[in-house]
DNA sequence: AACTATTTATAAGA
DNA sequence: TTCTTATAAATAGTT
């Protein structure tokens, strides 16, 4: 993996297969420590030597269950009954939990002005702080909010403005139409003919309203 | 580790952790495999997600040891074990807790003003006000800590001026005294005299300015 | 799920 | 074993 390319394949040089082993095993529990911690994961860890020595890596919950499996030293099974091991790391996970959501709980309560008794100047300071920041931010947002409203609204109205000029286009179509119909025909819809002409001029001094 | 340095602590973006969960056990499990075969020890490796979902690894002698706990959570070997009522019980439970976690870890980062997109209006002033209300209620507070202070400075203020005017009354008396002992005796101490005076006097000022 | 700019891990050498 | 260094591999943030 650096100088050089290796195959993954059984290291043929004892004393080579003892320095990569040394340098990958500490790499590998860094990263199951990380893992565990990143992402809240519980990661129990077992590396045997080639030689027969243990290695091992248990977060907090899985501890109990790696105990038990280091005493045995593989290869022979555990003693008969285990009782508590899964109850335990349920356990545990579930104490956790509950703790996590009291404390966010009680840090909500705060950030609503309850719950300051203990508080002193110092932290009512921070505090106010990130109250103020929260604040800003959410005026900040409220602003884009307003500005996309506004904006929406003036692309409706163009909208309607355009539809507008499209309608009253047609009624001005529809007028020549029927005015050069009624040459000619009888007269029975005049009455129709005006109706029509009093809205859309309606219509047309609504759409130019804006300008 | 990369686009940027990142702090070995818990992910607070749910939806992040997962995905570096999924990338992280990944290589996690491909750095075991490689240790296994390269330098030929045995391993093995149990991970739980946060809900408590299972990934093991194991390589041949020690994969006795790790069937056991295996069975016990269900996924995996649908065979011997029982499905546990307990197991689904316990689940429920912690993914309860876990979606009560991150609901309020969701509500305190908006209320610092972070996770705000999926807000409308109606929300952001509902989150405003909230804000205001808390902001009100710490300056109370901190108004009822800062009047303690000043009440405890005027206090300490007291007494500085009481201590100071015994003082002052005892330097009084010690200048009558050496004045007294003068009469008739060597003039050998009157440089020490005029120094003591001085001392007194400045002390005096500074005691009774905060009238 | 893929990409890629960086950070990390590590093979070889000392 | 430990350090150094050139390079391979892993991965955080982004799309």
């Amino acid at each position: 993996m650096t100088r050089k390319k290796i195959q993954i394949k059984k290291i043929d040089n004892i004393a080579a297969r003892q320095v990569a082993f040394s340098k990958r095993r500490k790499g590998l529990f860094k990263k199951a420590k990380e893992l565990a911690i990143l992402c809240d994961a519980e990661i129990g860890l077992l590396v045997f030597s080639a030689s027969g020595k243990l290695f091992d890596y248990a977060s907090s919950s899985v501890q109990g269950l790696l105990e038990k499996h280091s005493s045995v030293h593989s290869e022979n099974l555990p003693n008969l009954n285990e009782p508590s091991v899964e109850f335990q790391l349920e356990s545990n996970i579930r104490a956790k939990l509950n703790e996590e959501v009291e404390k966010k709980r009680h840090e909500l309560r705060q950030m609503k002005g309850e719950e300051l008794q203990g508080l002193g100047l110092e932290e009512l300071k921070k505090l106010e702080k990130s109250l103020l920041g929260g604040l800003s931010r959410v005026a900040e947002m409220m602003d884009g909010r307003n500005a996309e409203l506004i904006c929406d609204i003036g692309r409706k109205v163009d909208l309607l403005i355009e539809e507008n000029q499209r309608l009253n286009q047609l009624k001005v179509e529809k007028m020549a139409y029927q005015t050069h119909n009624m040459q000619g025909h009888s007269s029975e819809s005049i009455v129709n003919n005006s109706q029509d002409y009093d809205s859309s001029d309606t219509s047309l001094k609504l759409g130019l309203a804006p300008e």
